[in-house]
DNA sequence: TTAAAATATTATTACGATATAATATAATTA
DNA sequence: TAATTATATTATATCGTAATAATATTTTAA
């Protein structure tokens, strides 16, 4: 079988504790040691077997990713690959790997979160996106298991490590710019409520709009999944109303894209009758036709500093809660305008 | 600390071997003391321990995976998270987790891959895309380790198990339908040729030409990275000739997009002056602006098959080796149409 | 009724490392 | 030079489970 510390303990003529010190670098061995076992373990091509070594030292140096249910979100929506570049950029910075268990429903995917803590397959988790009552929060707090959210925490927020954009504040902003060009009539398309990130956003607009004085329209306010057809969807929807808002605030780009498209297929043009401002500024939002006003949210950062705080918490048990703020910045592109009607009746 | 099977044992009042028989449901053991056992657990909240299973077992039933280098690649081609999507569900339902290092560099990957497979990190290994002398590969072969190929190995073939499209023959196919439309100058856009697949479709593309009696022309065919600046700096390379083909085959879409981009600025348009066909047909081809011909190579079962073999081979070491094939199918769309002129001139 | 066979359970070892306690050796001090 | 301390190395226990070998118990056959 593979050659493991015994092997090399033999053929160097030192005992098997020996060869482990020289494996973690222990001041405690002589230099001359140190060489030889080297010398006998690069001889011998000995890797250390990692599963024993957790075994022993009860750590993985593997990091636990808690995907969402929809595999359809996470293999459309370009949010996902960036983030996991971050994180996978940030474990690796610390030799840490990525470790991933997925499930279908809700309940597996809770499953899989126990049996991975509980099993020691990792030393901590990171949850890319945070719901609103999040069982899987409840848990990991109750079990002390080091974890960090991507996003805000829906409580306990004082107690849970958090890598997240201002979110209220970005769509107040992304509001504010609508108003700035003259809108009044401003619609709402956002994620699934249950999502923290949709009702940060859903509350920047609306402060934003009471703000400026203007009335809330419940019917401008559409939910639906981030993905392309929920755009669709969510322009069915404003349909309905025989009057569509002038322009769009829209909590996703490729849900942006989907409105886009719906947008198209009716012959109502961007930015002439409707202007669109989406969030997360993902590679789509520049190839939209036209290209999308996005809020980019750094997603990247978002994975990385994910990943190096969990480390960090993971390393040193005391390292206090920390909430990480990603800086968001508007890019503006061609899909606003100011408004030539009022509103847009149909 | 967490319950452990002796805690079990002990109050269940049997040994921990015993505990250890009723977890794997041996039928040397009693369905009383099974009862009595499972019983126990569940009022103790025992969960197993993956690493001390996993150390006595000599077995992980984890799968390793190996992406490409470039980050940017992986993070902004919808070809992977794809990928991984139908390998997350293949994995999922044998109850395999996933597991992934990374690396910045070819060498830093190798290493990543060869502590992973020494270390016994994981049962198997995937190979996400398929590269010209790889020397992963050969390293895999050598220590005789379960692994899978996505797309065609370039040597070796009848002894690695490999999932992949017919991309000689969609490459043939996708010409066949330029000519068909009566084109007679096409252009070849391809990814780096140290990835097969672009060999594949290169040479697919060029037995089309030739079966139709047309010469190759060199300057036609252009080679990039899978992103859409690849695309951009290939129409960049094609403008240098001062003569344009009146069609590309592009060989990945968010090239095609590129493609798309960089026509548009010169006032190009598509499908009029230029048809184009792609490969791949993620999202982003339907969402094209016009909407990009482009062939489908199913990439979620390329990644549920790859997982599935896979499995199978951890599990059955004499499973002989497989090749195999997921269909394709050429998606029209709007991005092709019959040549107005027989070379675009500029 | 007893020996043999089948069934059920337990004791022990191994997996490959780390960590702690125990020694051996070298260096320092009195 | 002996006693003490510092340094280097080794022996042993441990991590939590699975697998094999060893018993104990029950059932069947003679």
């Amino acid at each position: 079988m593979a050659v493991t510390i015994k092997d090399v303990a033999k053929a160097a003529n030192v005992a098997p504790s020996t060869v482990s010190r020289v494996i973690a670098n222990s001041p405690r061995i002589s230099e001359k040691t140190k060489e030889k076992v080297r010398e006998v373990m690069k001889q011998l091509g000995y890797h250390p077997n990692f599963i024993a070594r957790s075994l022993a030292s009860q750590a993985t140096r593997a990091i636990g990713l808690v995907l969402p249910s929809s595999t359809d979100i996470v293999s459309q929506n370009p949010f996902f690959p960036i983030v996991l570049g971050g994180l996978s950029d940030g474990a690796h910075s610390k030799q840490y790997a990525l470790h991933m268990t997925t499930g279908k429903t809700e309940e597996e995917i809770f499953e899989g979160v126990v049996s991975m803590v509980q099993g020691g397959r990792v030393d901590g988790v990171i949850l890319l996106s945070s719901r609103v009552e999040d069982p899987l929060v409840s848990y990991l707090l109750e079990q002390d298991f080091p974890f960090v959210v991507i996003g805000k925490p829906f409580k306990n927020v004082e107690q849970i490590t958090h890598v997240d954009n201002d979110n209220f504040k970005a769509a107040k902003d992304a509001t504010n710019y609508l108003l700035s060009l003259g809108h009044e009539q401003i619609g709402f398309i956002g994620g699934n409520l249950n999502l923290v990130v949709t009702v940060e956003r859903l509350l920047g607009y609306e402060k934003a709009l009471r703000d400026a004085g203007l009335p809330l329209i419940n019917e401008y306010v559409i939910h639906d999944e981030f993905l392309r057809e929920g755009g669709r969807e969510a322009v069915q929807a404003l349909l309905a109303l025989k009057k569509l808002p002038t322009a769009m605030l829209v909590a996703d780009d490729l849900m942006a894209l989907g409105v886009l498209n719906a947008l198209d297929e009716l012959g109502i043009s961007v930015p002439e009758d409707v202007s669109i401002v989406s969030f997360n500024n993902v590679l789509v939002a520049e190839m939209a036709r036209p290209p999308l006003t996005s809020v980019d949210i750094n997603i990247f950062d978002l994975g990385y500093e994910a990943a190096k705080s969990l480390i960090q918490k993971i390393e040193n048990p005391k390292e206090p809660t920390k909430r990480i703020i990603i800086p968001y910045e508007l890019v503006k592109r061609s899909s606003c305008a100011k408004p030539t009607k009022k509103t847009l009746t149909l």
